[in-house]
DNA sequence: ATCCTATACTAACTATCGTTAGTTAGCAGA
DNA sequence: TCTGCTAACTAACGATAGTTAGTATAGGAT
């Protein structure tokens, strides 16, 4: 037995299972989504998608810590391309962008992690939510610096925090490339409504 | 047999069965969730939840077009306390407060309304869909006459509008009672990010 | 006192789930 | 050519799901 869960090495097949499951998951729900139906998906047995993972759950944790992963990585990617004295707007705005863009363009893997971890097995649930709150706090630094510096007003740092995670989580939810939005323009549109929360 | 599903008529024992089912669906999921554990959450046999309902998604209907009637019947109730002049920005500052106030005092039917729905037959979902569109159309026609008026600015109508009713949204996942934040002075603060976000 | 209805129970059915065992075909390297 | 590994298959297992059938009991109405 090989199984390729582990990150790093994968075949190919492995990743039509990771699409085909991620999709499944994503649309219909963790638990109502059967092992054969994944296995249709990408044209095999339900018994063959055991050479590739080694349980139902571990495609679920395979595909939730990659997005998990990704979206902090490309958060982090994108703040470290700042000047080392960017100003807390300036790192509002990248966040903002990043986060924005991640949510459009990986719709189904925020799907995933915003409604499906629940799936997880207690110990992957506690890493996953580790690195959830990994990212939180990203952004709560952010609004913490702008209103030490005096440059952001809000009525409650930690309400503002997630009212602005959450406004872009949510374009996970409709945000369709078809649309007449591409992503830059989205983003504008919400580094504009993030700069009027905090009244920069 | 009875089955009170129906609303209007209810014994205690179906009050008692969606309150259990309401919590375990929220917390667990639809899918995860067994009528053995509801039954046991009642003090009562699997079976014996067919005298009060004809299925599980009986039940997840009840819940959630309640749930949703709730939510629809609650923000037309605030909006119906305005004068008949008045302005958008009141408007809105209505509409924001009942949305805050029912995600933070109703956060387990909000949950199952954000995340659950896909448990509902074809017809309940679509059903359900309708009474979710009719209520965040209320907040459109808001956005929408306010920039007609000239007195909100946003970048994008469809986009602000959604922006607004998720950041409140997401309020049901993390306000608890016990914080240290009332559910009036929640209220203002939401009222106070809406009210940035168009510019008012 | 006697029905009758409501609601609880036990027991079990059928379907389907995730998963395992055992096997076979194909292909790379010696 | 032989060997060994990968990854597919068929078949089936054990557990558990939602649900139904049949039965018992308690309380209210006549």
């Amino acid at each position: 037995m090989s199984i390729d869960s582990s990150p790093g090495m994968s075949s190919a097949t492995a990743d039509d299972i990771r699409r085909a499951a991620l999709r499944l998951f994503a649309t219909g729900g963790y638990e109502a989504t059967t092992m054969r139906e994944i296995a249709a998906a990408v044209g095999i047995r339900a018994a063959s998608l055991y050479n590739h993972f080694g349980s139902k759950e571990d495609i679920l944790w395979d595909l939730t810590s990659t997005a998990l992963e990704d979206l902090n990585s490309e958060s982090e990617a994108s703040m470290a391309k700042l000047s080392p004295d960017a100003t807390p707007t300036e790192k509002l705005h990248a966040f903002v962008r990043a986060h924005i863009a991640y949510h459009a363009n990986n719709g189904e893997q925020a799907t995933l992690v915003n409604m499906q971890m629940g799936g997880l097995t207690k110990s992957h649930h506690r890493k996953s939510v580790a690195l959830r709150d990994r990212y939180e706090s990203r952004m709560r630094s952010i609004m913490q610096e702008g209103v030490a510096a005096g440059v952001f007003h809000v009525p409650d740092e930690r309400v503002a925090s997630f009212a602005i995670l959450q406004m872009g989580v949510a374009v996970s939810g409709w945000y369709r490339p078809e649309g007449n939005l591409s992503v830059p323009q989205l983003c504008d549109v919400y580094e504009t409504l993030a700069n009027r929360m905090v009244a920069a």
